[in-house]
DNA sequence: GTCAATGCAAATCGTTTGCATGAAC
DNA sequence: GTTCATGCAAACGATTTGCATTGAC
């Protein structure tokens, strides 16, 4: 499809200028990411790659390699907590932090500029030099208050 | 020793309106968390435990479920990320988040009511009721800023 | 005495690595 | 053609579990 050759050759040049080879394996799972608002584990997108090409196998050895690659050049970013693994989701979006509901998994996004700048003060205060911050407010979403 | 016996009592006033069952175990470990400020994960947990109870051999597996224990009733917190496991904490300190140096894995500690205010008018605005959060700062912390 | 806690070893889960093969430039 | 990415299976590290034994009440 046209459209498809489009954001192919769109992700070409991305990954040309950050330096990544372009494989069909990494286009496909940063794809992925493009048209979901999901935080993703390994695991999962290695189920949706099976459902939306099922004619690819991607190992998952790959899918870590290159989660691992595109974070480093900060075109994704990942939460984590507790032993369940990392949870990836792309960077198409401004900068936020998550709630989440730890009875459903339900994430929910937020931002604060207020907080944000709050952060950056109490760093320069203590000499550190913030390169990436992460916030999560553990909880229940208002329908899991109501499941009781 | 009086003191350790009176320790002793306390803890096991402790545990049991917590609905603890009070071993020796539990209140070894819970005692190491008393004495000091760091952020041990269940490893380094067992190692001093070799060191300070010489006597003694607590089976890793009783620490995981020991921590487990008493991060649910709320006398320990946990932080984590990444892939290297959590770090437990004594709550006997009021809350405060953390400032993690990335080079060297110094842990600095902070708090800003504030921020903690912020994040409740925002939890409230999303029908959202925080039981617990995390804020963790990544970067450089004074003296590895100058390591280069 | 009963039932829950422990230690041990085996199992599990997320993630990483070694290596032979295949694709990108 | 050379170099780097891939898929596979094995390795890994943190954590959990099954089970026979021990200890708390």
């Amino acid at each position: 499809m046209n459209n498809d050759n489009a954001l192919d050759n769109e992700l070409k040049y991305l990954f040309a200028i950050n330096n990544i080879k372009y494989t069909e394996q990494r286009a496909i799972i940063f794809k992925i990411f493009l048209s979901t608002d999901k935080h993703l584990t390994a695991d999962e997108l290695q189920e949706i790659i099976k459902k939306q090409y099922p004619e690819k196998n991607i190992g998952i050895a790959t899918i870590y390699r290159t989660l691992s690659i595109l974070e480093e050049h900060n075109l994704i970013s990942y939460i984590s907590f507790g032993t369940d693994g990392k949870r990836y989701e792309s960077k198409k979006d401004t900068h936020h932090d998550h709630m989440i509901c730890t009875k459903c998994g339900k994430i929910i996004e937020f931002f604060d500029e207020q907080i944000e700048q709050k952060q950056e003060q109490i760093a320069k205060e203590n000499g550190f030099i913030i390169t990436n911050h992460t916030m999560q407010l553990f909880g229940l979403c208002s329908e899991c208050q109501n499941k009781n």
